[in-house]
Order: structure tokens, then C-alpha cells, then sequence
DNA sequence: CTTGTTGTAACCGCGGTTGGTACATTGCTA
DNA sequence: TAGCAATGTACCAACCGCGGTTACAACAAG
């Protein structure tokens, strides 16, 4: 199982709106081109970054901004946004063991500390990049 | 996304084995009615499981045992041997980003850096915590 | 009112996961 | 050597999330 293309395509949009809005409106035709998907998949995906306050979308006229300084913005921030983590976090749990065995009974108790533990570490490292450094790096490239 | 179950699953199976293997032979039947799920898919796992290294199978006569020694085998070593974790690793990038845009050029080079880093934060936690471990803490709670 | 754009619903196809049945294969033992 | 218990595996079905696409209503500005 892998984490989904729209965090990696989420974060692709980010940099193109910081890369661009001073030169012109980024739509999310702009936007699409740019990552190669459709425009729909662009807009599904925006709807998720400004439900999480991360960008601002002009109806009507059209464009998209950042609603926040972008050093203010991890790669945490956009994986909630746009990744479903709703209930259970990172990983799957088999639903009904066997609670007569003393093995099925526990293992979920013991299971779940070490899983977030795992998952913790993990969001830490991404609460530790922001678009800012992505989009240094982009531009030292480009 | 989530990680399958498969992965909670094969721990389970895991410690089930090493709880019970002094007293009864461990059948894929076993095991499947501690995790409570169809013993076909505990013998598909068993068999990843065995690709590894992790276990061995006792064709015929029946019954698992593990391979090696449960301080030594980490949740990471479950968890490469039950998920597809064949290329591109925990997460999916978009193929295709547009190679006449600066971002859709370089957005694969400066995020890949990123997400490997992410991606081994969690290894390295994963690869922390041993069967052995988590059969402690089962036997304890037992 | 026209134009460009966003917001969203509806539907499709693909692939991965999970669950299940069936059966050949195997090793042990009576 | 026949029978039993168990594994190994092929095949099928249901489901779900994802990405692709079309279509169209809602909206802002010239």
C-alpha cells in the first residue's frame, strides 16, 4: 500500500503557486498542465487544501493563493489535508480477533502503542519540512 | 491510504506461534481462528512470510515455526515481507509531471530527498521494535 | 450578457485488498 | 499402501479508493 500521488501532486501545486503568482493567475488549468493530471483532479485537490486553510481559491475571476506564509505550511499539514486519515491512522487493524485466545485478546493493546510510536516518528519528520524548503530547493534547480 | 492489514495480521500470527508452539502444533487453522479470518489467508501469508526467512512450514505434516530468532526479527522485516513495498516505496509519485514547466522538471529531484528521509524515519522505528518485544508486553497483559 | 473560471455531481475503469471454494500435493502413520 | 491432516495454490467474487472524464451549475468581472 502505498500513500496516494495526491500528496506528492498536492505539494507539486503548492510550489507552482508560489513559483507563478506574481507573473500571472494560477488556475487550476495552470496548474494541471504543469503536473500533467486533470483539472478536475486539481480542483478536488484544492477544495481539500483550503478546507484545511492552507490555500485561498478565487471563484468566478479565478486563481489560487496560499492562505498562510509558506514557512508556515509542513509536509504534515498537506498530508492531513489531502490524505484520509480519518479513524486508525497509518495502519489497518484486523477488526475481530478471537477473544478467547489470550493472544487475540491483547494484541490490539499491544499493537497499538508500538504502531504509534511508528506513525509518530513519521509525522514528525514530515512536520519538519515546509513548502519553503521544497520550493528553495525547486528554485536553486531551476 | 492505509498499510493492509496483512501486516497486523502476520505479527499476530507471529506471536501466536511463539506463545502456543510449546504446547500444541501451530496450524494455518490455528492461527486463523486467533486472528478469526480464513486460514487461506494466513497460509498466503506464511508464505511471504517464509519468502523472507521470517518462518518455516511444515508441509504434510503441518504446523510453523519461526526461522530464526524472534529478538531479531523487527516489525520492519514483517513489514517488507508482507507489503508490496517493491518500488517507489511508501509513497506514489505522479508520473508525469510536465518537463517544459521548472516545477513539473525538477518537483521529482527535490522531493524525492524528502520523502526518502520521511520514509526512513519510519523504518528506523519500525526496525526498533523486535517479535520478542511485543511478546513481552503480550505475556505480561496474559 | 458574455467569457473565463471554479465547484461539484455522476459515471467509468483500474488495481489492490479481502474473503472464499476447490483441489492437488505432501508427509506421517496405521 | 491407503488414509488422514495439513499445506500450497489457482481461481473467483465483492468491495473500495483512486484517477480520468464529461457535464453543468454557480459565480465574478469586463
Amino acid at each position: 500500500m502505498q500513500i496516494s500521488s495526491r500528496f506528492t501532486i498536492a505539494v507539486h501545486a503548492l510550489i507552482c503557486i508560489e513559483m507563478f503568482k506574481n507573473d500571472r493567475k494560477v488556475t487550476s488549468d495552470f496548474i494541471a498542465s504543469s503536473v500533467n493530471v486533470n483539472p478536475v483532479v486539481i480542483r478536488r485537490l484544492l477544495q481539500q487544501l483550503k478546507k484545511a486553510g492552507i490555500v485561498q481559491v478565487m471563484r468566478g475571476s479565478g486563481g489560487t493563493d496560499t492562505a498562510r506564509p509558506i514557512d508556515e505550511i509542513t509536509l504534515l499539514d498537506v498530508y492531513n489535508a489531502v490524505e484520509c486519515v480519518d479513524e486508525g491512522g497509518l495502519f489497518h487493524f484486523h477488526e475481530n480477533p478471537n477473544q478467547l485466545c489470550p493472544v487475540g485478546r491483547n494484541i490490539h493493546a499491544v499493537l497499538d502503542v508500538r504502531l504509534d510510536e511508528i506513525q509518530k516518528a513519521m509525522e514528525k519528520e514530515m512536520g519538519s519540512v515546509t513548502i519553503q524548503d521544497v520550493l528553495n530547493d525547486t528554485k536553486r534547480l531551476a
